[in-house]
DNA sequence: AAGTGAACCTGAAGGC
DNA sequence: TGCCTTCAGGTTCACT
């Protein structure tokens, strides 16, 4: 489920409900996910204030009253919903019964009183590979996770100059390449088969081939840039992508999905006028790369 | 150093 | 119906 536009998606969802609000309670329900929860989890978090809902590449953070930061990465399955707790109590009026109880999966749930009402915060992740930790504030930066992140693809800060600089020693296809959180943080499979079909460049190219010697912007590291930029941030807009069970945390469904062009369409017709081809699926460094071999080169 | 593949874990989907 | 295999949005570790 989730790249950087699904935890995006996420965060804005958690901004009403948490932002400025009090912990109240916290539920755990399991001693780890991918790592050990951090110790005393629970008691460190009752009481604290949420003071802003952030995000950075595909990690949550969570800035505490109390100086901590509260972590939490979503790894493949991890989502969020939210409810106001009164709608839990008229089990009538609950769009989502089932919420009423632990569902399977529920491995964390938040209780809030902010001055929006109270919420029912749950973290369900049936494949447990997400985590959560608790990291000083003024060490986040420094932190493993977050030292040696690359650059956001939001924004304007990504162009073709910049690309170009950070392909330049890399004889990796572009694929594998886009997806080194080092270099640039957020993308993750879908919108690097999707941003590469935009640019109508082959996942398979060398990614300093579309570099110049010069350290200046070339057509295609522009065109890339460009192309990386345009679909984050359209994925953003229509609320992330829904695959199999990507919700948003009211729980209505992502849309972006109904715009993917390659991804997932294996055999179907390229979706680029004018071009006859049709999508192929390779496997790259272990992941399906979708792409179109006729207008991608 | 850079690049690749396996591992982590569960569930869904397809073949027989 | 059920059993088996394959695959899935991410990251890290071990190896060449």
């Amino acid at each position: 489920m989730p790249e950087l536009p699904e935890v995006e998606t996420a965060r804005r969802g958690l901004v009403p409900a948490m932002e400025g609000a009090r912990i109240i309670r916290v539920e755990v329900n399991r001693p780890n996910l991918r790592f050990e929860f951090p110790t005393d989890f629970a008691r460190r978090l009752t009481g604290c204030v949420v003071n802003a809902v952030s995000r950075r590449a595909k990690y949550l953070t969570l800035y505490l009253d109390c100086d901590e930061v509260l972590v939490i990465h979503l790894g493949m399955s991890g989502s969020f919903h939210v409810e106001r707790a009164e709608d839990h109590q008229k089990p009538d009026t609950g769009r989502d019964q089932n919420r009423n109880r632990l569902v399977a999966h529920d491995h964390v749930i938040f209780h809030l009183a902010g001055v929006n009402g109270k919420y029912r915060i749950t973290y369900n992740d049936p494949r447990r590979f997400g985590f959560m930790d608790l990291i000083p504030a003024s060490l986040l930066n420094d932190h493993k996770f977050f030292s040696k992140l690359g650059v956001e693809p939001t924004g304007n800060t990504l162009d073709g100059q910049l690309l170009g600089q950070l392909f330049e020693n890399r004889k990796a296809p572009l694929k594998s390449v886009l997806l080194d959180q080092k270099l640039i943080a957020g993308l993750g499979n879908i919108y690097v088969c999707e941003a590469l079909w935009q640019a109508g460049l082959s996942p398979m190219r060398a990614a300093n081939s579309i570099c110049a010697k010069s350290g200046k912007a070339t057509k295609r590291s522009t065109l890339l840039a460009q192309a990386v930029r345009e679909i984050i941030a359209r994925a953003i807009e229509a609320g992330g992508s829904s695959l199999n069970d990507h919700r948003q945390t009211d729980g209505t469904l992502g849309y972006f999905q109904h715009r993917f062009n390659v991804y997932d369409r294996e055999d179907a017709d390229c979706n680029k006028p004018e071009c006859k081809g049709k999508i192929a699926r390779i496997v790259q460094s272990g992941r399906s790369t979708y792409y179109c071999p006729t207008c991608q080169t």
